[in-house]
DNA sequence: AAAAAACATGACAACTACTGGCATGATTAA
DNA sequence: TTAATCATGCCAGTAGTTGTCATGTTTTTT
C-alpha cells in the first residue's frame, strides 16, 4: 500500500479517535513505531493540529473535529458553495456560524485569483434579501439543541399578555422571513403552539423527555388539513387576480377566466381569515367577497374601527 | 519534491488546462515523457476524467471543469454546507443548481453512516420556510448571465395593464419571500424600476451595453435614502409596540416607554406611507396616528371603500 | 506510401524514499 | 526506581520511482 493511502487511513482513524498512542497506531496497521512516529510528523507537517503529551499515561491528541476525507471540487461547485452561504448572510444569528465561517476560508484560500474575483463579484448582481436582521436570537442554539436532545424546556416568554413561564417540548425551529419561530408542545394548554424565538426573553431549566411528538416534517403538513372548513368564494378583478396570484395560499385557488378576470370558490380553514382578510383589505374594489359573511364582518368591524378613530372633521 | 506534491501540481495545472500532450508537462515540470504517461495513468485512476486522442494533433482533455487543490473539511463544517443547501430547498428555480448537487452529493458520499445520519436528521429540527415554490422563474439564469455581462435586454413583461414590451438594463436579481425581483434600468422611463422575474414572459433579444449603471449593493443602499420626507408620528399600545418590533422597516424607529407601551416619532419616506398602511389598519386602535395626515386619509379612505361595498343591511 | 506526432506499454538499471530495528534521551506517573 | 510515553538519529534492507531505450499503435500531413 502506497505511503500517501496509508497517511490517509491514519489521518481518518486518529481524527475520529482524537487521543492514542504510536503503538495504537503501530498494531492497527501493522507498521512499526518508528514510522508511526515518522507518520505523524508528516501530518502535523500537513497541518493537522495535533499534540503530544510525554510520559507515562501520555500519547497523541487531535485537536480538530472529525475530518472528512480530501474532497476535490470544481470551481464551479464552490461558487455554488459560497452562493448558498450568500443565502444566508441576512439572518442575524444561525446555528452554524463559526463552522460557515472556516469552511468558507478553507475554500476561498484554495480558489485561483480569477475565481475570487467571480465570488466577490458574485453579490453584486445576486442577493437574498431578508429584513429584520436587526432582531436578535441569542437562544436559537440552545432551542435547537433542546430540540435535537429531546428535551423539554421551562421558558420565560414575551406574550401579549407581558412576560410569562412557559413549559414546553420543542419540535424544531424554523426560519421565516427573517426571524426564527419553534413549534413546541404546550404541556399546561396540552397542544402544540408557535412561539418566536427571539421573543424567549430565557431558558430556566431543560430535562429529559420520554414521550414521543411529531417531528417538524410532520407538523407542517399537519398544518395543511383543514380544521374547520369554510367556503371562500372572491370575485377578482384583473388586478385582484395578479395580487392573489402571488399570494402563497391563495394561488392555487385562484381560477382565471378568459377576459383575465377571475375568483376564488374553495374550501380553506377558518383560521386563516384573520390572515388574508389584510389582502382583502388591500384589494379593496379589486375583490367582492361573496362568502363567508365572517370575512366581511371581519373587513366591516376593522373599518368601523378605523372611521371612529379618525373622525370626519376637516 | 515528493511524487504526491507533484501529481497535485499536475493535476492542478491539467485541471486549468483542459487539453495539453506529454511534452508539454515534460517541459513543464521537467521530468521525463515516459514518468508523465504513468502520472497521467495515476491521475485517471483517482478518478479524474481524462481522455486520449491518438495520432498526430493527438494529446489528452480534461473533461471536469477546473479543480480546485484537495480540501480537508471537518465534520462539522460538512453539516454547516448542508445547513446552507437546505436554506435553498424551498427556492423553485436557482442558477445553481446542477453545481449543488453535484458539490451535495460529493460531500454527503464521503461522510460517514453517523455523521450521515446527523445529515439527514437535521431537517427533522430545523428548516427554512418560504412560500410560493409553485410560481416558475424559467428564466432567472437568462436574466442574471444579462446582469453579469453587462446586457441590455428587450422583454416581454406582464404588468399590471396586460404583456407589454420593455428594453431594460438589468442591476441584478435578488430573492425575497420565495420570489425573485430583478431592479433594471428602464429606457422608456429613464428610471430605474423593480420588475418580478416570473411575470418575464420571453426575452426577445440582448444587445451589448457601454453604460455604467449603479450595481446591485448601491442600488439596495440608495433605496434607503428618503426622498420625500414627511414626519410619522404614532402612539401604540403595549401590543402595538410588540408588532411593530417584528415590522422590518419600523422596528428600529419604535421608542419604548416604561409602561411598555410606546411610540414612533421619526422622519420617513412618503413612498413607504402605501406600504405601512395595511400594517396600521391591522392595529386598528393598537396604533393612534398622530401624523401624518396622509396616512390617516389612506386609512379612511379605504374604510370607506369597504364600508361602501358591503352596505350594512343584515 | 512514407513520415511525423502523438499515445501505450514493457524491461531494466540507477536512483531515491521508505521502513524496521536498534540505540539513546527526555518526560511523566505510579 | 521503573514503566510508559514521545523524540530523534543512524543504518542497512526493501520498496518505489525515474529515465532511457525499445517497440507498437493510431492519426494526420506530406
Amino acid at each position: 500500500m502506497s505511503k500517501a493511502k496509508r497517511l490517509l487511513d491514519i489521518l481518518l482513524f486518529v481524527s475520529a479517535k482524537k487521543k492514542f498512542t504510536a503503538q495504537e497506531i503501530s498494531d492497527e496497521f501493522n507498521i512499526s513505531i518508528r514510522t508511526v512516529h515518522r507518520y505523524i510528523l508528516d501530518l502535523s507537517d500537513m497541518g493537522l493540529p495535533i499534540y503530544a503529551e510525554q510520559g507515562r499515561n501520555g500519547g497523541y491528541t487531535v485537536l480538530s473535529s472529525r475530518l472528512l476525507p480530501p474532497i476535490l471540487f470544481t470551481e464551479d461547485e464552490a461558487v455554488s458553495i459560497f452562493f448558498a452561504f450568500q443565502s444566508l448572510h441576512y439572518y442575524r444569528d444561525l446555528p452554524f456560524n463559526t463552522e460557515i465561517q472556516s469552511a468558507s476560508h478553507k475554500l476561498y484560500s484554495s480558489l485561483q485569483e480569477e475565481a475570487k474575483r467571480k465570488v466577490d463579484q458574485l453579490q453584486s448582481y445576486i442577493t437574498f434579501w431578508n429584513p429584520k436582521r436587526a432582531i436578535e436570537t441569542p437562544l436559537l442554539k440552545d432551542v435547537l439543541e433542546a430540540a435535537i436532545e429531546n428535551k423539554n424546556l421551562h421558558i420565560h416568554y414575551e406574550s401579549k399578555s407581558g412576560t410569562t413561564t412557559k413549559h414546553i417540548h420543542p419540535i424544531g425551529v424554523y426560519a421565516h422571513d427573517g426571524l426564527w419561530y419553534m413549534p413546541a408542545f404546550d404541556f399546561t394548554k396540552q397542544k402544540i403552539l408557535l412561539f418566536r424565538v427571539d421573543r424567549i426573553v430565557s431558558i430556566i431549566e431543560s430535562e429529559e423527555n420520554k414521550e414521543v411528538f411529531v417531528n417538524l416534517k410532520e407538523w407542517f403538513s399537519s398544518n395543511y388539513e383543514n380544521k374547520q372548513p369554510i367556503r371562500l368564494h372572491v370575485l377578482l378583478s384583473r388586478e385582484g387576480v395578479r395580487q392573489c396570484k402571488s399570494e402563497p395560499n391563495l394561488e392555487d385557488l385562484v381560477v382565471i377566466k378568459e377576459d383575465g378576470t377571475g375568483y376564488i370558490n374553495a374550501i380553506i380553514d377558518k383560521g386563516e381569515l384573520n390572515f388574508i382578510s389584510p389582502l382583502f383589505y388591500r384589494l379593496g374594489m379589486h375583490a367582492q367577497i361573496v362568502e363567508p359573511k365572517e370575512l366581511v364582518d371581519i373587513l366591516r368591524q376593522q373599518a368601523k374601527d378605523i372611521l371612529s378613530m379618525y373622525p370626519e372633521n376637516d
